[in-house]
RNA sequence: GGAGAGAUGGCAGAGUGGUCGAAUGCGGCGGUCUCGAAAACCGUUGAUCCCUUUUGGGAUCCGGGGGUUCGAAUCCCCCUCUCUCCGCCA
């Protein structure tokens, strides 16, 4: 949710940025403007009715003790038209307030002004590419192939047990990913984030604070017994542990990593995208996450992009690093970097990490807070990425190492997996 | 799931209808003292919003929501959470 007053105070500017994400903003800030001094109009007259209201009560309360139950009586019999009054403007405050921040909240983030304009991914600014692209044989076959060749990942039997997005992992593939998310986490700690297992299941509270409600709840399974959600990323329980908070200028940087499965509805979805591992409804992923000061986020984003290159590199995947354009932005982001894999067989570069820069959008949202030197409050900023997601980064190392002898295994993952090969 | 008790400021804890945004203690911050620190003493110490150029004034907030009342932290109803006992259970 952006900040009022920052619409307030440069209309121009949000308009232009907003553009770059091409929203047309003109007329939803024009409302929120007029919703905004209507609000204040009516807690002008409200406040001067409470305030009427309240002197009355206490000389009333004076006179009772006075004795003067009489003249109290008499004053009594004025506060009714002043309460009838007051409930009336409270009702127009509330509902002023209410529509202000619905209309509040269809307004997207705005983009860094280095974003790039465009409207589809392919307008997207390709950063950095690194790692050679391997040259598989004829014979090398897509990681669905590999997985019903080695008999790794049944999608049928999944399909049997839950439905379609729901794979189950077998034997050498279930520990690969067991020894990813292991090596994911232990690379993270030893960077300096702190390690947190997450609950699976959230309030409507939580998925308001990182921005999946309310306009993306038709992407969340629901609970409705209990009113939860199934998290589709640790982001949202992690970033909401710190929803309401009060930081510290020392306590930055906050760094979290948490492993946990993420399930997605994925409503929408069709085509060669969803083939094989390209996109599931559950997938595990390691998520780090991390609450800044406003002057330093843009350089932890850096920070966090070159330690997921990092990830990468340790992996002899060939990566790239894209910088989404505008309009291929989420609502929340400010910034982002996707790192993209490539898929051998596929011939394609796989999305396995998206990282961004949500500068103060979620944390005012969430009222996540600091006192700056002077004691002043000012709203942290928050940012996110995937260390990775394992689904896309198993594909592609299926697929990129499948040799005649068998799909060899990175060397840094040895000591995890326990084996070098799956045969 | 059943029965009971409770939820107050950063923490502990008083307050059971009338200047209570809230005693007191601890913690935090500032000062005196000290070469410095500790101790002691003095002062200070929440958030959000509105009006005001500053100073200042006003409204709201005692788990959340609703109600009673001229007036609610205090009374009533609903919900959530915590604790104790019973039941069930990895």
């Amino acid at each position: 949710m952006l900040v009022l007053q920052t619409i307030r105070e440069n209309p121009e500017e949000v308009l232009n940025l907003l553009a770059i994400k091409n929203f047309d903003g003109k007329e939803i800030l024009q409302t929120i403007l007029a919703l905004d001094d209507k609000r204040k109009e009516t807690q002008r007259m409200l406040d001067d009715n409470l305030a009427q209201g309240n002197l009355l009560a206490r000389e009333i309360g004076n006179l009772f003790k006075a004795g003067k139950a009489a003249e109290a009586n008499l004053l009594k019999e004025k506060t009714s038209e002043l309460k009838e009054l007051s409930k009336e403007l409270s009702t127009t405050f509330e509902m002023t307030k209410k529509e202000l921040e619905t209309a509040l909240l269809k307004v997207p983030n705005l983009p860094h002004p280095s974003i790039p304009r465009g409207k589809t991914p392919e307008d997207n600014e390709i950063v950095h590419e690194e790692g050679s692209i391997p040259d598989l044989p004829d014979s090398a076959v897509p990681h669905w192939d590999l997985a019903a060749r080695y008999d790794l990942i049944d999608f049928a039997l999944g399909n049997k047990i839950a439905g379609a997005g729901f794979p189950v992992y077998k034997g050498k593939v279930a520990r690969l990913q067991r020894a990813l998310i292991n090596f994911f986490l232990d690379r993270a700690i030893a960077e300096g984030y702190l390690e947190i297992q997450p609950p699976y299941l959230v309030n409507a509270d939580s998925g308001f604070g990182t921005g999946q409600l309310p306009d993306k709840d038709g992407q969340m399974y629901y609970a409705p017994v209990d009113d939860l959600y199934l998290i589709p990323t640790a982001e949202v329980p992690v970033t909401n542990m710190y929803r309401d908070v009060i930081l510290k200028e020392s306590d930055f940087p906050l760094k979290n990593v948490a492993y946990s499965s993420c399930f997605r509805r994925e409503a929408g979805s069709y085509g060669k995208d969803v083939r094989g591992l390209n996109r599931l409804h559950q997938f595990d992923k390691v998520e780090i996450v991390q609450v800044s000061h406003p002057d330093s986020s843009y350089s932890v984003l850096e920070e966090m992009k070159n330690y997921v290159s990092g990830l990468l590199r340790a992996l002899e995947l060939p990566f790239r690093i894209v910088k989404l354009c505008g309009g291929d932005m989420s609502f929340t982001s400010a910034m982002t970097y996707d790192m993209e894999v490539y898929s051998a067989a596929q011939k394609r570069w796989l999305e396995v990490s998206s990282i961004s820069n949500f500068e103060s959008f979620q944390a005012n949202r969430m009222k996540l807070r600091y006192k700056d030197e002077t004691g002043k409050m000012q709203l942290a900023h928050t940012l996110n990425g995937s260390a990775l997601a394992l689904p896309r980064i198993v594909a592609a190392l299926l697929e990129n190492n499948q040799t005649h002898e068998g799909i060899k295994i990175p060397e840094a993952l040895v000591p995890y997996t326990g084996f070098k090969i799956i045969d």
